[in-house]
DNA sequence: GCTGAAATAGGTCATAT
DNA sequence: ATATGACCTATTTCAGC
């Protein structure tokens, strides 16, 4: 499979571990998946560099940095414009944090986050806006219940 | 505003680093933003007490770990079941990453992961048995343009 | 590819301003 | 609320298996 790295079941507790709590000692993890911690330093360079690990980041609570509201906008294109020709114009938006090509009658998804329903208002006329945008429906989040759940790797056949 | 925590410009900038590189050293992070890095050590300890920071993780690249299918699922609950009563459940499949309670014709909104399409196939139908669960609409996603971006800490009035 | 130990770097804490 | 410096723990590297 395409960009598929051959994890075996050592890397995969790696790979979940730091999903839940990326600071844990390598000395920590290898006490619970069996190894040293070099031995675990060494597995979590060669997964950085393979590309399963892409970056250490903190997660941030939305509320807590003023981001009150969640919505989904879905974004029907105009036929001659495609997902590539909008998605820098949507990377310019700082409020959108996801951008998706999708296949169905929705052409673009993307997930932002605003301080207010005023302000979402405001970056849907912006986004209405863009070159090559026909229309947008907009799903507003009311709570959310779970989000950023470790992402489990798959075994290998 | 419930939630919110007052962040000053330094709080704010030390956010935004750490979303983007967790690993940084407290020194350097001093250096971009001002202060010595036990000051940067204690802004960051009071951030977590706080619960702007919820988590250290690590972003691991879907495609990487075998799960090349991601999609959203739209779905719509009888009128005599809440999020709250199939968020459990849901929360019960590894494959969904995300459950949003959701405002308009859909009632909750999920991310869910898969390796194949035949995978996401039979997750659909594990859902629609869900006890509550009317009818659901997904939206496959074909690629991705963005996603995990930081967010923006607002601006106190 | 793993271990164990040595060297380096960073995190932590007490004290002072 | 921040700075300094001493201490301590973790990371990193490397020789040997």
């Amino acid at each position: 499979m395409p960009n598929m790295v051959q994890l075996d079941a050592i890397d995969r507790a790696i790979v979940l571990e730091l999903q839940k709590e990326s600071r844990l000692s390598y000395a920590e993890i290898g006490a619970r998946v069996g190894l040293s911690a070099a031995a675990v330093h060494e597995r979590v360079k060669k997964l950085e560099r393979k590309g399963v690990i892409e970056a250490y980041r903190i997660q941030v609570n939305p509320k807590a940095v003023g981001l009150q509201v969640t919505a989904f906008i879905a974004v029907r294109l105009q036929n001659d414009a495609t997902c590539a020709d909008v998605a820098p114009t949507f990377g310019d938006f700082p409020e959108v944090e996801e951008c998706h090509s999708a296949a169905g009658d929705i052409d673009v998804l993307l997930k932002a986050r605003t301080a207010t329903p005023e302000d979402l208002e405001r970056l849907l006329y912006r986004i209405k806006r863009v070159p090559g945008v026909s229309r947008t429906t907009s799903t507003v989040v009311l709570s959310t219940q779970f989000e950023n759940r470790p992402l489990i790797p798959v075994e290998p056949e």
